[in-house]
RNA sequence: GGGCAAUUAGCUCAGUUGGUUAGAGCACUACCUUGACAUGGUAGGGGUCACUGGUUCGAGUCCAGUAUUGCCCACCA
C-alpha cells in the first residue's frame, strides 16, 4: 500500500468502475423489497452548491445503507428544465450576439435552448458524480423529456376535464424583466426605503360648483405608487369612518386626468393608516382588484408587460418606464398643486425570485389550478400518519399552508417549457379545446362546431407554457413511466423517502403529495425528510452576491469527496440549519488518513504471516486457528457488534449525524487508539499463533467497520476493501452485506459476555489513571518505575497479569506490577496510593502540590457524596424513582465513601 | 401582524420518552520527533445549560412568562 492516500485518483477510478459495472442500476426483477428515492432534480442550468452536497449526502447514506441491507434499491436522478432560469441563460447568450429571442422566433429559440441543454446541461450531473452519488444514471430523467412531457399534457387535460383547471382574469405577480407571471411564492418580499406621497383629489360638490370650477374641498390620498394614478377608478374609505361619511356617494376628480371617480366605502381600508383614504387601482394592485370586483369598478390597465406605460396612462406618459413615470407624475402633480407633501416610508416590496426585478401586479388572463379539492386528501394523508414528516414539526407548517391554499397560477409567458395543450379557433379565444395533441383538439373542435371542414390550420395553440413546477410535481411517477402502466411504476411507486430542504416544502413537496394522491391514488412517498439550509460560519445564507459560498468541488479537490460527505454528515442535524466553515472538512480528511494508516499497519504485520488472508476472516464468522481470545479481543468484537446494531437503529430514525459519530468513535477510539495499541505486544512478539489470531480478529472487525462506514465514505472504503483483499473476486463493497450480529453459538464459544466487556472497560480506566499520573508528574516513560495496580483478589490479578505485557505497552512503562490485597501489605511505604494505582513517592512527587491536588479531589468527592446522600435520604426518591436508579445511587454512595477514605489516608500521607 | 424554531464550553453543535459528577469536534495548555498515522498520541483547563417563576422526590429535559436571535407566511395603500 502507498504511504499516502491519493483521494483524487481513487475517487475517479471507483466512480467509473461502479458506473461501468452497473452497481447503481436497479430493476424490479432483481428481487428484494423495494426501496426507492427520487432525487430533487436540480435546475439544468445549475452548478453544484453546498445545499446539493448536503442533500445528496443524506440521500446517498440512506440509499447505500439500504442497498447493503438487501433492499432492491433505486435512486433515480434527473434535472429540471427550469423555465425562467434556462430561458434567461440563453437570452443572455443571445444578447451577446446582439439578438433578442423575438429575432429568432419561437421555434428557433426553443431549438436554441435545446442546443444549449445538450451542450451545457450536463454540468451538474457530472458534478454530482464527483460527490459519489449512487444514482441509477441509466434512468436519468429530464422534466422536459418526452415521457415527462406526455405526463404533463395528460395531467393538464385530466384536470381540465375534471374542472380543476380554469382560465381566469386575475391580478398576477408579473416580472417585467422576465415578461411572465409569477406564482405568489415566486415573489420575495424585501424591505424597501420608499416614500409616501400625499396627493389632493378635489371633491366634486354639486353645492359648491360643477366639475371644472375652482375647488373648495379635496380629499387627501396617500400612496407609495403615484405612477399608477392614471389607473385609479375610485377612492375608498372605511364605512365606519365618520370623518369621511359625508363624502360617500360623491365623486372626486382624478388629478392630471380630469376624470371623475366615485368615493366608495370598503372594509379593506384601514382607518389608522395613512389618511384613511385609499386610491383604488384595480388593474395594478391585488387588494384593489378585489375591491374593484366588489364595487364593480372598471379595470384600467395602464402598463405594458415590459414595465413601460401604455396609452391608457396618458399620452405624455405613454412609453415611459414605470419608475421614470413615477418621477414625471410626481413632478406634474407638484406643478399642478396636487402634491401636498412627501413622507419617508419603510415597506416591503416584492422581487422576482429568479432575476430580482421589482414585481408588478398586473391584470391578465392566466390558467389556474383549483387547489382546495387536491389539498384535502393530501392533508388527510399526513394527518393519518400514512406519510410522515421527519422531523415531525414540519407537518404543522404543511397543514398551515395546505389549509390556506390558494389557486395555483400555472401559466407562464415564456417560450421554454411545456406548452399549454389548449387550442383556440384562430382569432377566437373563447372557443377553447383542451387536448393532449393538436389532432385530438381538432376532433373536439369539429364536434363542437359541427364543422367537419376544420383543419389544423384553423387552430392556434395557447402561446403560454406551464410553470416549471407543473412538471416537477409529477416527478415521483412521471419518471417511472406514467401514464404508461410499467413494471417500474408497479414496483417502485410509491417511493420510500423524500429528502429535501425546508425551502421547497410548498413549491414542491406539498404539490407532489397532491399530484401523487390524485393521479396514482397513493401518496408518492412514506417519509418526508427535511433538512436545514447550509449557512456560512456567520450563519448567513450562502449566496453569490455575498461571496460567502463554499464550492463543494473545491472542497473535494482540497479534501476529497469522502471528507466532504463525512464532515457534512457529522456536522449536520435535521433539526436546524447547518453552519459550515472550510476548516470543518478537515475532520473528514483526517479520519480518512487515520483509516488508511490503520490499514497499512495491519498489512505490514500480515506480511509477516505467510498465507494470511484478510478475506478469509471477513465473514460473519471468525476463523480462529487456535488459542483463547483475550478479554480485549472479546471486548472489541462485542463493541463492533453493538456499534453495527446501533448504527442500524440510528439510520432507521434518520439520525445520520449520530450514525457518523458512532462509526467515527468506534474506528478511531476503540479500534485504533485502544485495540491496535493493545495488539502491538502480540504483533511484535514471538508467538506466531497469537499474531495470526490478532490479525484474524482485526481482519474481521475492520471488514465490518469498512462496511459500516461505506455509506458515509464510499470511495476510501471501496479502495481499502480491495487493498485488503476483501473484494478480491471483484466484488464491490457496495453490495457486501451490512454487518450482522454474531451467531449466538459463536458468541458463547468465543466468550463474548457482558462481564468481559465490563472488565475491559475498567481496565481502560486503570490505564487512563496510570497515564494521568505520569502526565501529572511529568515522568518520562522509562523512568516510570514501580507502576503498581492493586486489585482485590487473586483471580483478577491473574487476569491482569496475563495482559501485563499489553498494559505495559499501553502505559509505555517498563515496570508494572499487579498485586492483590494480601501482597499489598508487604509493599514499601515509599509508595503512595491513588485510587487503585500506586506511585513511587520518593524523588518524583512534588509533595505540596500533590497534597493540594488530593485535597481538591477529596473536597469534590465529599460534595458528590453529600448530593447522593441527600437523594437517598429523601423518602420520595426512594419510593418513586425506578429501583435501578436507587440501586445506582446506593452503589455510588458506597464507592464514594471508599474513595473518600482512600483519599483521606493519602492526604494524611502527604501532609504528615 | 400570524406562525415555527433556537438560546448548553471561546467557536460549531450533541444531549432519544425527566434519573449517576452535562458530552463531542475545533481552538487552548502541558508532555511525547514511541516502530500505522504529527492530518498523530497522552493528559488537562474551560459550562450556576439565556432569565424568572411553576410542576416534581428529582428539571438542560415538562409548563408558563420575559429577553435575545433566526426563519417562514401575510401584508398598510
Amino acid at each position: 500500500m502507498d504511504k499516502h492516500y491519493d483521494a483524487k485518483a481513487v475517487e475517479e477510478k471507483w466512480y467509473a468502475w461502479w458506473e461501468q459495472h452497473g452497481c447503481f442500476h436497479a430493476e424490479p426483477g432483481d428481487g428484494g423489497v423495494p426501496y426507492s428515492v427520487v432525487i430533487p432534480p436540480p435546475n439544468v442550468t445549475g452548478i453544484l452548491h453546498m445545499g446539493h452536497a448536503l442533500n445528496q449526502t443524506i440521500q446517498d447514506v440512506l440509499v447505500r445503507w439500504r442497498r447493503m441491507s438487501g433492499f432492491n434499491t433505486l435512486w433515480l436522478p434527473g434535472t429540471d428544465h427550469a423555465g425562467i432560469a434556462t430561458q434567461n441563460v440563453v437570452e443572455k447568450a443571445l444578447k451577446k450576439e446582439g439578438k433578442r429571442r423575438q429575432d429568432l422566433g419561437r421555434e428557433a429559440f426553443v431549438e436554441r435552448v435545446w442546443e444549449w441543454k445538450r451542450q451545457y446541461g450536463g454540468t451538474i450531473v457530472h458534478q454530482q458524480r464527483k460527490l459519489g452519488n449512487s444514482t441509477d444514471w441509466q434512468r436519468e430523467r429530464f422534466t422536459f423529456d418526452e415521457g415527462c412531457s406526455k405526463a404533463v399534457a395528460k395531467v393538464f387535460c385530466n384536470l381540465y376535464d375534471e374542472g380543476l383547471v380554469y382560465k381566469g382574469n386575475y391580478i398576477v405577480n408579473w416580472c417585467p424583466r422576465c415578461g411572465t407571471a409569477l406564482a405568489n411564492d415566486e415573489v420575495e418580499h424585501e424591505p424597501n426605503h420608499g416614500h409616501f406621497w400625499y396627493i389632493r383629489y378635489p371633491v366634486v360638490d354639486s353645492d359648491k360648483g360643477a366639475a371644472g370650477e375652482p375647488y373648495q374641498d379635496y380629499v387627501m390620498v396617500a400612496t407609495t405608487r403615484p405612477e399608477t394614478l392614471p389607473g385609479d377608478t375610485a377612492v375608498a374609505v372605511n364605512p365606519k369612518d365618520e370623518r369621511y361619511a359625508h363624502l360617500l356617494g360623491k365623486t372626486v376628480i382624478l388629478p392630471l386626468t380630469g376624470r371623475e371617480i366615485p368615493v366608495i366605502a370598503d372594509d379593506y381600508v384601514d382607518r389608522e393608516f395613512g389618511t384613511g383614504i385609499v386610491k383604488i387601482t384595480p388593474a395594478h394592485d391585488p387588494n384593489d382588484f378585489l375591491v374593484g370586483k366588489r364595487h364593480d369598478l372598471a379595470e384600467i390597465n395602464i402598463m405594458n408587460g415590459d414595465g413601460t406605460m401604455n396609452e391608457l396612462a396618458g399620452a405624455e406618459y405613454c412609453g415611459m418606464d414605470r419608475f421614470k413615470c413615477r418621477e414625471a407624475i410626481v413632478a406634474d402633480l407638484e406643478a399642478g398643486g396636487y402634491l401636498d407633501h412627501i413622507e419617508d416610508l419603510d415597506n416591503q416590496v416584492g422581487h422576482c425570485y429568479r432575476c430580482h426585478e421589482v414585481v408588478e401586479s398586473r391584470l391578465s388572463k392566466q390558467w389556474f389550478v383549483k387547489m382546495k379539492p387536491l389539498a384535502e386528501p393530501a392533508i388527510e394523508a399526513v394527518k393519518s400518519g400514512e406519510v410522515r414528516f421527519v422531523p415531525d414539526r414540519w407537518s404543522k407548517i404543511y397543514f398551515n399552508w395546505m389549509n390556506n391554499i390558494q389557486d395555483w397560477c400555472i401559466s407562464r409567458q415564456l417560450w421554454w417549457g411545456h406548452r399549454i395543450p389548449a387550442y383556440y379557433l384562430r382569432g377566437n379565444e373563447e372557443s377553447v379545446f383542451v387536448a393532449e395533441t393538436a389532432e385530438a383538439a381538432l376532433e373536439k373542435a369539429k364536434n363542437a362546431t359541427g364543422d367537419a371542414a376544420l383543419t389544423l390550420a384553423d387552430l392556434e395553440q395557447d402561446p403560454d407554457v406551464l410553470d416549471t413546477w407543473f412538471s416537477s410535481w409529477l416527478w415521483p411517477f412521471s419518471t417511472l413511466g406514467w401514464p404508461e402502466k410499467t413494471d417500474d411504476l408497479d414496483f417502485y411507486y410509491p417511493t420510500f423517502d423524500l429528502v429535501t430542504a425546508q425551502d421547497i416544502i410548498f413549491f414542491w413537496v406539498a404539490r407532489m403529495m397532491m399530484a401523487g394522491i390524485h393521479f396514482m391514488k397513493k401518496p408518492p412517498f412514506k417519509n418526508i425528510v427535511i433538512h436545514g439550509i447550509v449557512r456560512d460560519a456567520q450563519g448567513r445564507k450562502m449566496s453569490k452576491s455575498l461571496g460567502n459560498s463554499l464550492d463543494p468541488l473545491e472542497l473535494i479537490e482540497a479534501y476529497s469527496a469522502d471528507a466532504l460527505r463525512f464532515s457534512l454528515a457529522l456536522i449536520t442535524s435535521l433539526d436546524c440549519d447547518t453552519k459550515v466553515d472550510k476548516e470543518k472538512f478537515e475532520i473528514g480528511r483526517n479520519f480518512g488518513t487515520k483509516i488508511w494508516n490503520a490499514a497499512r499497519f495491519m498489512q505490514m504485520h500480515a506480511e509477516k504471516v505467510p498465507g494470511f488472508s484478510f478475506a478469509a476472516n471477513a465473514g460473519d464468522r471468525l476463523v480462529l486457528n487456535s488459542g483463547l481470545l483475550t478479554a480485549d479481543d472479546r471486548h472489541l468484537l462485542l463493541k463492533c457488534e453493538r456499534v453495527a446494531a446501533q448504527i442500524t437503529a440510528l439510520l432507521e430514525k434518520y439520525r445520520i449525524q449520530d450514525g457518523a459519530l458512532a462509526i467515527y468513535d468506534f474506528i478511531w477510539t476503540d479500534f485504533c487508539d485502544w485495540y491496535l495499541e493493545y495488539a502491538k505486544t502480540g504483533l511484535y512478539g514471538e508467538d506466531e499463533t497469537r499474531r495470526a489470531q490478532l490479525l484474524a480478529i482485526m481482519a474481521n472487525v475492520f471488514s465490518r467497520a469498512l462496511r459500516m462506514l461505506h455509506p458515509y465514505m464510499p470511495f476510501i472504503t471501496e479502495e481499502l476493501w480491495h487493498q485488503m483483499g476483501y473484494g478480491a473476486d471483484g466484488e464491490s463493497i457496495m453490495t457486501a452485506p451490512w454487518p450482522a450480529a454474531f451467531a449466538d453459538g459463536d458468541k458463547q464459544s468465543w466468550g463474548l459476555t457482558d462481564t468481559v466487556f465490563n472488565y475491559v472497560e475498567q481496565k481502560r480506566e486503570l490505564v487512563s489513571a496510570g497515564r494521568a499520573l505520569r502526565s501529572n508528574y511529568n515522568v518520562a516513560p522509562a523512568k516510570f518505575a514501580h507502576f503498581i495496580i492493586h486489585v482485590a483478589d487473586q483471580a483478577s490479578a491473574d487476569l491482569i497479569n496475563a495482559d501485563a505485557e499489553s498494559l505495559k505497552t499501553l502505559l509505555r512503562s517498563d515496570r508494572l506490577d499487579v498485586v492483590t490485597e494480601g501482597e499489598k501489605k508487604a509493599m514499601p511505604s515509599s509508595l503512595v496510593r491513588l485510587g487503585t494505582i500506586y506511585l513511587p513517592l520518593e524523588g518524583l512527587v512534588d509533595v505540596a502540590a500533590e497534597a493540594a491536588r488530593v485535597k481538591g479531589e477529596l473536597d469534590k468527592a465529599r460534595g458528590f457524596l453529600k448530593g447522593v446522600e441527600a437523594k437517598l435520604g429523601n423518602a420520595g426518591f426512594v419510593a418513586k424513582a425506578p429501583a435501578a436508579v436507587v440501586e445506582q445511587q446506593r452503589a455510588k454512595q458506597a464507592e464514594l465513601t471508599e474513595t473518600i477514605a482512600k483519599l483521606e489516608k493519602l492526604y494524611q500521607a502527604f501532609t504528615a
